[in-house]
DNA sequence: TCGCTATGGACAGTTTCGCTATCCGATAGT
DNA sequence: ACTATCGGATAGCGAAACTGTCCATAGCGA
């Protein structure tokens, strides 16, 4: 397969994959001569793999490459794999370390104590959790904090189900694609069904008549 | 308060603080003379909701500005704010209506019909977990879409805490912004304490002796 | 009152990101 | 032999979110 055939099969346009190529995402073509390369099915996956972490996933080039190189790493452990996957994710502002303490990291931690939680000091999602706390409070509404335990009883019910998949299969040999991928686009999943979900118990708490009423 | 001591007050730069008044984030200041204007605490108080939905958030400015423009409209009913939330944080692509049926949107709509959730065909959720489980399948792992009921129990509980915080006070002046942030903040919050829970139980699944073994 | 500084407003410039377009010299295929 | 592609390198583009520069004017201390 060369380029062209593999753009026309993937759906992705030849510069975008040369743009790939150049930044590390996609692995070289094999070179069968001064101007041709070949690629195989193998590269088609990838790229599949690759628009779905960008389109997906959200993530930005720079920490999708990372995340492949994690993928192609054989010798990472697969609890490793899990800590690529979130710090990959976790890149933005949001989850940066915090260095003073705030009065969200605060409440983080005092959950994370009566809770039991087992969850290291510098884990994004503790800088994440704590900043959006401090944005309740800043933004006016530290009502929002008290739901804290539901968030977190949904969120143990989810993680227990990613831990899940991967107890399962966990020889499987792109097992640490698959965790990389659930994680990665398993937030977008949450995002959505939580829309779903809130537009259902919307319907029940608030029954509007002009809106869809016979289902 | 002129916009010098506003800035220094919120942390804000001026010239930002002069791009969101162009862009209509913020109301402008009370006009005292052809070239002063004053801003009040009310004026503080936006440019951190601001802030919280941006930085926080991660909403782009634009659709910053039409969550603002939702609150600021007294006559648009509350269960109304929810979907005008909704619909903003589900600006990107992701979330965008699908035109013709994909297999995910099939295992989507199948769900909905066996779980009874009552989700209105535009619901923007429905297209982005579509979304996601195409690009499960279109990378490789399908497999994915099998822990979909766990996420789903999961969110159901998250979507009832939300929805249980509009129901309890229902009457305060400013819940229509209470349900504009914690749509928008609760998905990070979500997510961080997703990797909270990833951490918490793939420690329990997964003991690590060179880690942590002594907390 | 004088003069310095700050202000509000308009507008242009900057940076980053993710592509996209243009060249170029070297084949591959006819 | 000749022309259409190919790969590779480099430059350019457009959106987004600021940031910097100007400028005429106003506040305010001396």
């Amino acid at each position: 397969m060369k380029i062209s055939e593999l753009s026309t099969a993937s759906g992705v346009a030849v510069p975008t994959i040369k743009y790939y190529l150049r930044e590390g995402l996609l692995p070289a073509g094999e070179r069968s001569s001064a101007n041709q390369a070949s690629y195989g099915e193998g590269h088609l996956q990838r790229l599949r793999l690759i628009r779905a972490l960008l389109d997906t996933g959200g993530l930005p080039v720079a920490t999708a490459r990372e995340v492949l190189a994690a993928i192609d790493n054989p010798d990472l452990p697969l609890t490793w794999i899990f800590g690529v996957a979130q710090r990959a994710i976790s890149d933005a502002g949001l989850y940066a370390p915090i260095a003073e303490p705030t009065s969200g990291l605060a409440k983080v931690d005092a959950f994370l104590e009566h809770s039991g939680w087992h969850v290291s000091p510098e884990n994004p999602g503790r800088f994440g959790a704590a900043r959006v706390i401090d944005s309740y409070e800043a933004s006016g509404h530290p009502e929002l904090a008290e739901i804290w335990d539901d968030y977190a009883a949904g969120s143990e019910l989810i993680a227990q189900a990613d831990l899940a998949m991967v107890g399962r299969n966990a020889e499987v040999e792109s097992m640490s694609e698959t965790v990389v991928v659930g994680t990665v686009l398993g937030d977008a999943m949450l995002s959505s069904l939580r829309r779903m979900a809130q537009e259902h118990f919307s319907s029940l708490l608030f029954p509007d008549p002009s809106e869809r009423s016979a289902s």
